[in-house]
RNA sequence: GGCCCCAUGGUCUAGAGGCCUAGGACACCACUCUUUCAAGGUGGUAACCCGGGUUCGAAUCCCGGUGGGGCCA
């Protein structure tokens, strides 16, 4: 029986780093029809905010992962945090002390530092010197009361290897390790000591993390021998780096999950994305789903690189999603980006003819995000203010004004206001002048919506009917001639 | 600085010794469609980090270098 884990730090937001890690390890699960386990590593009190792991769970939610087991859910292993397991910290350091694989270190950070420094200096790795390794009773007595750490004693010699599942087997040499902290001066667990008693504990049997992990691993299998507990398999997945590789870090612009839903990223979308950056499924298909995802899921297929986040792919991978989802399901999820433009679509200023999912019907093919597509279908829900000044200079010229009254008296009383009418009555109008259509089609579009890019005109106009859309023509035919009276100053 | 990992176009990747004249996708460019912008279609630019081996044969295996990343503070 598999059991995998995720084990964030509630330090933050998820990012997508940490996104893309709990995914794998939700995938390998589902794959292997085995159990997934949320644990919260909150043990740095200094470094967590308050929310954090909350806001931590809501963002794998959002994203499609449910987990077994969790300090919400519950499960036969718990407690799933890391605060309400200190004794059991205690008791598993109390064994290693009974059995002196551990000992007491009253070294100062300050004493420390300058053999850093020097041993840097001398080319030789950063190794604790030792100092309190062989204190006798004596020594001991001497240094009552002062603060102390508790080391591990390193076995001398030898090596430790990792049997990483993507990687290969990696070697460290016990002589670049060192006798590293197991509990700290304020008696809380050091990380790697407290993953090991946990991972045991819940009975997790592959770790699945970022590859930072990596160089911790030799420690904490000497803790998972010294302790006596069988080790699981370790599996370190590559790093997702900014686009100039260097970490991705908050100037990189998104990088939480959170922002991308308010970006208007589809979690669709997202998840698709992050589980192709550094993983490729056998048949080289670029869209599916988590489900999808999960029957086709290897270890073996992860890549060893890091890999490069391209926020432009991300955004043409949401645009496919944001055509291809139901009209229903995008209306409902356009709506809060509506609102947040200030439009109620269910109560407009101005009366569209079209549903929400119609004017989505509309937008959609051009819309790369769902506040991209709320800004899209806007004039359908407000009046036009401004125009477009490289469309005034373009399509409000001398005619302008003439063709726009003209246009809205014939718009008033053509019966039929469907997109192959309106196309029927710009042509005829057009033949009547003898002109191209597009003389009078660019000058509709600004005067309809104020700018010059959009859905097609008839479309449009179909969508926005007849009472706005005459009452906008008639507008700018005014504005127009306004315009053409008062020319710019360059 | 020490140790560890990694190395295919700008980016994500396919590739497990001959199927490679290195495939796909994003991005970019051109053309096409067209009332604009998209979407779509067609075509194009662009990569096996370098040097040694091993082998009849290497993107693929080995060694070294270089570069990038990580961990340790």
């Amino acid at each position: 029986m598999v059991r995998v884990r995720y084990a964030p730090s509630p330090t933050g937001t998820l990012h997508i780093g940490g996104a893309r890690t709990a995914l794998f390890n939700y995938l390998y699960a589902r794959h292997e029809a085995g159990t997934f386990v949320l644990r919260i590593e909150d043990t740095d009190q200094a470094r967590e905010v308050a929310g954090s792991a909350e806001a931590m769970m809501e963002g794998l939610r959002s994203l499609g992962m449910k987990w077994d087991e969790g300090p919400d859910v519950g499960g036969a292993y718990g407690p799933y945090r890391q605060s309400q397991r200190l004794a059991r910290y205690r008791e598993a350091l109390d064994a290693l002390r009974a059995r002196d694989l551990v000992y007491p270190c009253f070294c100062t950070p300050e004493e420390l530092q300058v053999v850093r420094k020097a041993q840097q200096q001398a080319g030789k790795p950063p190794r604790y010197p030792g100092t309190c390794r062989h204190l006798s009773a004596q020594d001991m007595r001497a240094r009552q009361g002062r603060p102390f750490v508790l080391r591990f004693r390193l076995p001398e010699g030898g090596a430790t290897m990792v049997e990483d599942l993507i990687r290969g087997p990696v070697r460290f040499e016990h002589a670049v390790l060192d006798d590293f902290v197991v509990r700290k001066s304020d008696g809380m667990p050091v990380y790697n000591f407290a993953v090991v008693v946990d991972d045991h504990d819940m009975a997790i049997t592959h770790v699945i993390r970022g590859e930072e992990h990596l160089s911790n691993t030799p420690k904490q299998i000497l803790l998972f021998e010294a302790l006596g507990f069988p080790l699981p398999a370790f599996a370190h997945v590559p790093m997702i780096l900014a686009p100039d590789r260097s970490k991705l870090s908050k100037r990189h612009g998104a990088t939480s999950v959170a922002e991308y839903r308010e970006l208007g990223i589809l979690p669709e979308a997202l998840v698709n994305y992050l589980t192709l950056l550094g993983w490729s499924p056998p048949d080289q298909e670029e869209f599916f789903t988590l489900d999808h995802a999960a029957k086709a899921f290897t270890l073996e297929r992860i890549q060893h690189t890091a890999a490069v986040y391209d926020q432009k792919k991300l955004e043409w991978m949401n645009a496919r999603y944001l055509r291809e989802l139901p009209v229903a399901d995008v209306a409902v999820r356009v709506r809060p980006f509506l609102t947040a433009l200030g439009i109620d679509p269910d109560r407009p200023q101005e009366r569209p003819e079209a549903t929400l999912e119609e004017a989505v019907e509309l937008v959609r093919e051009r819309s790369r995000t769902l506040a991209d597509m709320a800004e899209q279908m806007a004039f359908l829900y407000r009046p036009v203010t401004s125009y477009d000044p490289a469309g005034v200079k373009k399509h409000f010229g001398p005619d302008a004004a003439e063709h726009l009254q003209m246009l809205a008296e014939r718009l008033q009383r053509v019966p039929d206001f469907s997109p192959d009418a309106l196309n029927a009555l710009y042509q005829s109008i057009a033949d009547e002048l003898g002109i191209g259509r597009a003389i009078l089609i660019h000058p509709t579009r600004l005067a309809l919506t104020g700018r010059t890019v959009g859905p097609g005109l008839f479309e449009l106009m179909a969508a926005l009917g007849r009472t706005a859309s005459v009452a906008r023509l008639r507008r700018a035919a005014a504005d127009a001639q306004m315009l053409a009276a008062a020319p710019s100053t360059p």
